[in-house]
DNA sequence: CGTAAGTCAAGAGCGGTGCTCACATTTGTT
DNA sequence: AACAAATGTGAGCACCGCTCTTGACTTACG
């Protein structure tokens, strides 16, 4: 659990701050429940209030407007969007990057599925009139991408990362973007894999929009696992990704 | 233009259904303009019908409900997004696949970044409590992906698409779902072809969703049109599209 | 030509929404 | 006990989708 931002660093909370924080969270639960069953666009407060057992006035005491509820949903659903992808990943070898790939892949995949409103909310067309404060959300909001390419900066240094070939190259202004972010973040994976990975980013979730949204047809693709299993795949090839070692081999 | 769906076959159009049709033409123009501006979940018919300067209830004679607008939004929208895709793959050579599908792209992505709002009610989170109707818009929903298919059979046809690499394979299942397509479609595209630009499809889609859902920190590729590129590039070769004669070669 | 059928705009109204405000109540502290 | 802060209440405003009735108008037909 996160602390509360507001909490001063000396004081232990009084009685009335644990109070406080305990309605906000139950806003935020309510909140998550029905963003989950209506969707983001239907979330309602007043629907929150009567599930609070409260008048639809007394929730403005603990959260602003309805725009700070959605902020609150989007970190808290970004957060644990994050954990089960950092879970995932560290639960394979260090060395076996292929497969941290496959597992990150599919755990932002088992996600999207499990709570779709949810996904929509963070990855689909943005809420009419709502823009997330980027201070307080791109912190959780980067977590996913920030595992990538820690993965992929580390199997590059590692030398698992091949050189990919392929017509395309790096026109000079993203190359400019590119250095950016390599010293932002401190990377070390040179353009063509640093601009693949930036792909496969996109790549992923855009074949988990695709499927959560309903964007195939209905009844298109059946074998749908196996459909993303083999864009993984893919994927982790075109990422640079060798396989790990053969089973059994 | 297409025609109403519900004239009857024989008899002309008396005047009144004339200025019935204009009607609903105005009533979908100025749905179009809210829906640019404010997007989607933000669609109001009282709205549209103060800028018809008429009363709200008035607007239900021509459109059945909310819901009945936003489908005719979507049909418009997907006409018009294949209307530009179709004129951009024509207005390439017949035997330039790679430029063709280039232009496919570049089509998509234009449209959507001057239409993000229309885009984000095709490409987005569903509308909450919106089932569009599937029998008026799989037609018109499906015309990009029948273009890309077609091209890249026409490219197969035609000795232009090379047997992919990689390690991916394609499962039982998944191979009983492209066949299902292949004959649906009347494709030769072997399985593995098909599956990668199945794969191609949403990943076009994921890179033009992430750029106009913002989904890139601001600021993070200033370089927009040069990364495209290179996921064009990357995509083409991808699907198996070998680029067209070297030039001055 | 006159009447009946069909069509349409208007307005009232229902229940819902976000949000504000004055007021009452509870609660913790002095 | 008294006070002040925090919290809950209910009324109210403006908006929304949608329904229904009413009156006016256009069209078609006997």
């Amino acid at each position: 659990m996160p602390q509360t931002a507001s909490t001063p660093p000396v004081k232990p909370p009084t009685p009335r701050q644990r109070a406080r924080a305990r309605t906000i969270e139950d806003i935020v639960r309510l909140g998550r429940e029905h963003l989950a069953l209506h969707g983001a666009a239907a979330l309602s407060l007043r629907a929150v209030a009567r599930d609070l057992g409260v008048v639809s006035s007394a929730v403005y005491r603990y959260v602003e407007n309805r725009e700070e509820l959605l902020t609150l949903l989007l970190i808290d659903a970004y957060n644990e969007l994050g954990d089960e992808v950092d879970a995932a990943v560290a639960a394979l070898p260090a060395a076996d990057f292929a497969g941290q790939f496959r597992a990150l892949g599919v755990a932002v995949r088992r996600w999207a599925l499990r709570e779709p409103a949810r996904y929509g909310l963070l990855f689909g067309s943005p809420v009419p009139g709502y823009r997330a404060p980027v201070e307080r959300t791109t912190g959780p909001g980067t977590r996913v991408v920030y595992a990538l390419v820690a993965l992929l900066d580390g199997a590059y240094r590692a030398g698992h990362l091949a050189a990919p070939g392929g017509h395309a190259t790096v026109a000079a202004p993203l190359a400019a973007d590119l250095e950016r972010i390599r010293s932002q973040m401190g990377l070390a994976v040179p353009d063509p894999l640093l601009a693949r990975g930036a792909l496969v980013w996109t790549s992923l979730f855009g074949a988990i929009s695709f499927e959560v949204f309903g964007q195939y047809g209905a009844g298109t693709f059946a074998a749908a696992d196996e459909l993303f299993a083999h864009h993984l795949a893919v994927l982790g090839d075109l990422a640079g990704l060798r396989p790990a070692g053969r089973r059994a081999g």
